[in-house]
DNA sequence: CGATGGCTTGATAGCGTTCAAGTCTAGTGG
DNA sequence: CCACTAGACTTGAACGCTATCAAGCCATCG
């Protein structure tokens, strides 16, 4: 059998982490690696939501859509998150590949069983249901209420603690996982308005973009401000 | 002593329901019932999460602001939901009475303890919290992605699911517990655009405004459709 | 070298905001 | 019973932010 928890990049991180060693058998059995290439689809919206997963590499997002296809992404998932919905037959968003993705995943049925006889990974993923909860309003306050300018300098700083490399000077950097109409769908925006928004904050100097898809926050402090968090 | 859950209104739908009658022994003498005037704010957003409850009658607002003052509504509770931030020592988020409310509050520190120790109360706790995850997303994309007639046609579709009586002809008729401005700090809004869309769905036939509170909504079909939900 | 996809930039338009009256309703006191 | 008031709501006019439409740029890749 193949030690999938073993060497496991996230463990300790993850909601398997609260597990002794006998209880991951369990999961280690119910478990399998899978690979997503980017722009792949785990779970459609309106679909049976048939498995749940760990994040091992790579980012996810979670996205709605409207009856016209206009789209909105309403969560990114970093390594070590949980993905999936436990408890419903139907999946409400659909979660895709930003980037080539490594997932553990497991049929949700089972995966549901043992969170029933495993209290410690339930108590685990209720807390970070909360936490996504925390989050997801936190967002809902920018979409509602801020402007394009306030919507991007909150989304880089968010980017910046999941991604953000300490470099030169002090400053932060890192490498933006999504295309510029990928973030105008998680800012509510559209390309254009992302792209004029990233040149303004550029040449006001709070950020610098060496290329098309490097990030490097000069000015932290001014961004947080333009940011406008509570 | 009192027999706080012996006739408590909301049991068999709260989150208590999931006790048995000893079970709740603990709770009993955990529980206070408190009032809440219109107005009044249970939880303020950067202080220290104190207290959960359940809401026994009335209706709650849940609310973010930016740091000038924007304000955006993320959630509204209704009677039997849950009410609070468990395992967060500072609340997020405003919770604050739309109308008369009556709670069922618990300190929070020994409730969490309580958690622990009733596992089917902690699992309908996960359960309501997802729901609650998918709600939000729901909105996100309301937020992020409609127009305001959209907006206000899904908001009043949600109301009328929540308070929604079955009127004459088939028609469905509930007060507004949410004053324009409130609507407006759901919808992501001004209190002006509200109104005028309000006006605009009423003169297209799609609901009827006999007063200022109350709304009839005449043509189901047609509202969901503008809603243009999946 | 041309093609492609991602990105930027410019010009224009429109939706929703802002500012400003004005209306309606409920509650209060004469 | 009727002014009077205050708050909620509606309506109108003008503005501005962001979307839309349209080129054009730039890197990558065949």
């Amino acid at each position: 059998m193949v030690q999938i928890c073993g060497d496991c990049r996230v463990r300790d991180r993850s909601i398997c982490g609260s597990l002794s060693d006998e209880e991951l058998e369990t999961l280690n059995h119910l478990g399998r690696n899978r690979h997503l290439h980017k722009g792949e689809t785990l779970l459609w919206a309106g679909e049976e939501a048939l498995v749940c997963a760990n994040l091992l590499s790579g980012v996810l997002k979670v996205s709605a859509a409207t009856a016209d296809g206009r789209e909105q992404i309403v969560g990114l998932l970093y390594p070590s998150d949980f993905v999936g919905r436990p408890f419903a037959e139907e999946a409400e968003q659909s979660v895709t590949a930003l980037t080539e993705v490594d997932l553990c995943v497991f049929p949700r049925k089972p995966f549901e069983a043992a969170l029933e006889h495993h209290a410690r990974m339930e108590r685990l993923l209720l807390r970070r249901t909360l936490a996504a909860l925390d989050e997801a309003r936190a967002r809902m306050l920018l979409l509602g209420r801020k402007t394009a300018g306030e919507k991007l300098a909150t989304f880089l700083l968010d980017l910046a603690g999941h991604l953000g490399q300490r470099c030169s000077e002090g400053d932060t950097s890192f490498d933006l996982p999504l295309t510029r109409a990928e973030i105008a769908d998680v800012l509510g925006l559209t390309i254009e308005t992302v792209s004029r928004q990233m040149t303004k904050l550029k040449q006001e100097g709070l950020i610098d973009l060496p290329s098309g898809r490097q990030v490097t926050i000069r000015d932290r402090h001014a961004l947080e401000e333009r940011a406008e968090v509570a």
